[in-house]
DNA sequence: TTGTCATCTGTCATGGACTGACATAATCTA
DNA sequence: TAGATTATGTCAGTCCATGACAGATGACAA
């Protein structure tokens, strides 16, 4: 990797952490991008040229975090039926991220607790997701071999459940990613009880 | 009603109006507030004194349909348990429309054509439902007794329904109340399906 | 009818997000 | 080191959104 990417990368980064910071303190509305450019001494213009709104860079943790997901679905042995495969994936994704640098662990926090006090930017996490559930249906609908309502529904109960265990997280859960795990792992549970046997084949 | 209060009414619908007709006809970014407000011979100022976005005139006529499914909610009796409830508040609804003024009906279908068109729009609506889930959580939580995952699981269950419901709507049905209640019904019935009996108790 | 009050509207000025165009500066490659 | 690529800064401009103020219009009582 040449020196051009690699500053590339590095301003990448700051522009983030910056930008997560600023939003932490002072809130996201109130914080412009002059701000964020000028901690990270670079003009606003450049700002634009690694992010295409204020929103993407505060969505740039859960987008790359989403991109783990993909990456760990993708590596889900064929067996397993849609709904395991897709809870399996989230467990590996929860696992890296675990497992990483403390740096990259503290910075997908810190973009939860933005997302989570900033309505403008829980909607656009909202609209990942969506994006994301595009290509969910398409491996739902390869291993079920049919791309009908009811693969449109598993994918959209997948959603649900991940939604549901993030939003149950208190502000100390959220914090913690073992709590995180948990709250997780509550509501696997709940969609085994309530489902029939075999509802996602 | 008095003549002001008449004509704030009046005014309002013809914002709506010219706002979703330039939407479909040049798209919703390409389209400024400028040229909404002067097809309603009214100054720009003026129409932020009635929506506090261009994203809100275009989706007023999905809150208003929210509305009236949280009335419609509100009178269902309190023995149906509370998918049932859920789900004959949004037949109720559905119903409204279908009964209505025409007018109000192609004003909702040309809005249902815009949200489908425009990503940024669809992300509002998410917003919208969340907001509304709140409300709707409340009435699960009541019906079984317990705010607890369970009724959050419910709620957000029903809302994926909606959703993939709607989503599955082709163009065709989009301009057809009729389609979409065929829609609507086929996911219903795959929920009842895929459950547990007594899932949502 | 008229005068007063509340409310609605237009105008003006401003700030902040975003974009295109162009010149400069930094890296890369031969 | 020269020349090609690519990143960055500067500048100008558009559009969304909001506050402040003044003029217009409907509401209402005497």
């Amino acid at each position: 990797m040449g020196l051009r990417e690699r500053k590339k990368l590095k301003t990448r980064v700051a522009l983030i952490d910056a930008a997560l910071d600023l939003f932490l303190e002072q809130g996201y509305e109130s914080t412009t991008i002059d701000q964020i450019a000028a901690a990270v001494d670079v003009s606003p213009r450049t700002f634009f040229r690694y992010f295409g709104s204020k929103e993407e860079v505060a969505l740039a943790p859960a987008t790359d975090a989403q991109d783990v997901f993909l990456s760990e679905l993708h590596d889900r042995p064929g067996t397993e039926s849609p709904f395991t495969a897709l809870a399996q994936a989230m467990r590996g994704a929860v696992a890296v991220l675990r497992d990483g640098e403390p740096e990259d662990k503290r910075r997908f926090l810190k973009a939860r607790q933005v997302v989570e006090a900033t309505p403008t930017i829980f909607a656009g996490q909202m609209r990942l997701m969506l994006a994301n559930e595009q290509r969910i249906l398409e491996e739902v609908a390869r291993r079920r071999g049919a791309d009908d309502l009811r693969s449109q529904f598993v994918t959209a109960t997948f959603t649900s459940t991940i939604r549901v265990g993030l939003e149950n997280c208190t502000l100390e859960e959220l914090s913690d990613i073992d709590g995180l795990t948990r709250r997780l792992e509550d509501t696997f549970a709940l969609v085994d009880e309530l489902m029939v046997a075999g509802w996602d084949r």
